[in-house]
DNA sequence: TTGTATATGCAACTAAGTTGCATATTGGTT
DNA sequence: AACCAATATGCAACTTAGTTGCATATACAA
């Protein structure tokens, strides 16, 4: 019984190819009207609607996830090896690390079971800050 | 030496008084769009202009923070006495509850600082799942 | 090779948020 | 009370993110 690759639940067109390159060779999520100036770029004519909806497969495939980081536009990145995380954002450069911690969520979520009865499904948590770099700037 | 109430920082003027009538009565977080309509159910007249400068001055003037809970529109509420908290989100009736645990964090925060060098300043954290009233349905 | 499900492009739309500018209001000063 | 400068407001026009309907193109299995 073999389990479909999740990113090839729907067809591995030239649009959804480069997408992935796109997300692989990123360190960072990425924001749709960046994907679009990414593809400019590489000349792959693609529209916003196109990108939007391969966005959707890839989501309910489980390959990529939503991140929301206080920006205007919602950005998307590559479930990859590393799994779940969160992020630390340095509100000087922008620039996003991962960073994870799941057990003392874990533990709170239990928490919030016993004292609340509120069942946890998800989470979000990103810290904002400075990064190593820009503490030394002025 | 008497420092000034935090709201009382600029002008209390009409719309603004409206808008910290509304979110003192409110008990989650509002959008803008959320108190425009309030506003004009109470017949207050006030352009959505308005209320975003208003909102920017008592972001400045820390009356009230922001809220980012994946929806669509940015959402604000008063720094009450309370003080600093994070919510869980019901995925199901979209009610906002209260909840706090800073100890965690802070500790989080202190191994973030001693592995990585980034300085966390401000955090994010939301709980999304289901509450207690709308586990019994299905 | 052909048929059908899927993917794409385009245009028109909604909704949130921003900006410039002209006018109105406030509250302190004379 | 009258005046003035600082602040607040309204309006229109704009930008940007995201959505929808529909017609066309493409992939791929039979």
């Amino acid at each position: 019984m073999t389990t479909p690759h999740p990113t090839s639940t729907k067809r591995l067109t030239a649009v959804r190819q480069a997408l992935l390159a796109i997300f692989k060779k990123s360190s960072e999520p990425l924001s749709v009207p960046t994907m679009l100036k990414e593809l400019k770029r590489k000349k792959i004519a693609a529209n916003k609607t196109t990108v939007y909806r391969q966005l959707e497969s890839l989501l309910k495939a489980g390959a990529v996830t939503e991140v929301r980081i206080g920006d205007r536009a919602k950005q998307y990145e590559l479930v990859d090896s590393t799994g779940h995380h969160h992020h630390l954002v340095c509100l000087r450069c922008k620039k996003v690390e991962d960073i994870d911690f799941p057990e003392e969520l874990e533990r709170q979520e239990k928490n919030i079971w016993k004292n609340k009865k509120f069942k946890v499904l998800q989470h979000n948590l990103e810290f904002f800050g400075l990064c190593r770099n820009c503490q030394k700037k002025k």
